[in-house]
DNA sequence: CGTCCCCTTGAGCAGAATCAAGCCTAGTGG
DNA sequence: CCACTAGGCTTGATTCTGCTCAAGGGGACG
């Protein structure tokens, strides 16, 4: 993953790195009510990026898989507006938040950040678009394929099946149904021989039909900057 | 709109700066079809951001304001997946694409492009939880408070007025509605005397009560940044 | 004056929510 | 080791929100 950074690029990494960091599964890594800013690299492991309404409803906004980077937004307003939690046992890097603008004073690293950002809008851009214009089944199925997709860029998958740490409920505020709802699409998509979720573990049966479900017309993943 | 720059940062910003645009309403700015790599900044009209999918059904990512930087995801990407247009007459101040490293090699504009995508993806997360959580009078209360927020910030409003230069169908493609609920949405909403739509122009008729429904916290749109 | 596009309204239907109950598994304590 | 419990999954019945189809009205423009 470092492969791709310069000699002068990792050495300034390697001491804007503040500490190694470890939670275990249920545990909340970013919360919108406490102040402390916090900024880090996921590792290993999965975490969830959540907004809870006042309402108590909640939004997942997304899965946060390894290499992804967490609390930037937080560190521009003060104060996040979205939780993060550990879905999975997680380990991640620590980085010194008050340093951040001598990151950003390297140009080359400058560039990955920003780049970092203009995929992570896209993806949210994405999510909202299947959520908005489609209904359960496109939503599901936009939601496996993009969480599919990605954990393949990173090698984290086996054949056509993968780990989904999520109850039905936190996958339905994924998606914006009730569980039930959910419960009855995911029915509907395992008939039609197009996915199945047992025990946690989504398989895929049939790729094509899924790509056409999510028209995600091609949910490329080019490159992936930074640590 | 410049006030907070610095000299140095002005003289650079001029140069990096290609062309003045200007376009009519209804002119398509970018499309994902077009492979040209534009970057430019609004200066005034409105613009809309949608995604096409490929069933033909539209989402309304954001209406761009003056102000709003445009065209960074297809920097990166090399190919956009939106379309932008405009909905009045605009003008805009275009960049030179290439030399974008450039920019990001001085560093208080490399913070400020960063701090913009943060403030973008916050604001998209946003719209993703109004409408994966929400229901449709929550949606279009959120759409129009948000577009209420973001305007007066630019001092753009008039009073608890403003126009909205949209058609039924494309407001009903923002907030993820048909054209028929959407109007039978607004109804009620005029009927509560919580806003009325007539003419293009959204008047807020109970402040208070729309804050509530759009569950939005505090949209705070803080500072903005760049050219 | 006619046409086109957009807004408006009604009737009927379908997808998704709610309510409610039973089941299965893992964890707990006797 | 086994009853007990709790949380999550599964399913049915019912309600309601939002969609589809369809038709009429009004303003702008040729």
């Amino acid at each position: 993953m470092f492969k791709d950074f310069t000699v002068a690029e990792a050495e300034f990494m390697a001491q804007f790195k503040k500490a190694h960091g470890r939670a275990w599964a249920g545990e909340v890594l970013i919360s919108p009510d406490e102040p402390g800013t916090r900024l880090f690299t996921l590792y290993s492991g999965l975490a969830a990026k959540c907004r809870t309404l006042p309402s108590g409803q909640r939004q997942l906004l997304t899965v946060v898989l390894p290499g992804d980077l967490v609390g930037l937004q937080g560190l521009y307003t003060g104060k996040a507006w979205y939780s993060v939690e550990a879905l999975t046992d997680v380990t991640f890097c620590v980085f010194e938040p008050g340093r951040w603008h001598e990151l950003l004073a390297v140009p080359s690293l400058a560039k990955r950040v920003s780049w970092l950002q203009a995929l992570e809008q896209r993806h949210t851009e994405e999510r909202l678009a299947a959520i908005g214009a489609g209904d359960a089944r496109h939503s599901v199925a936009h939601f496996v394929l993009d969480l599919y997709v990605r954990l393949r860029r990173r090698r984290l998958y086996r054949e056509n099946s993968f780990a989904l740490p999520l109850t039905q409920q936190q996958l339905a505020d994924a998606v914006g149904l009730t569980t039930v709802h959910l419960h009855r699409t995911l029915r509907g998509l395992r008939h039609d021989q197009i996915l199945s979720l047992e025990n946690h573990r989504i398989t895929i049966l049939d790729l094509e039909a899924l790509r056409k479900l999510a028209f995600v017309a091609e949910v490329i993943e080019e490159e992936r900057p930074l640590l």
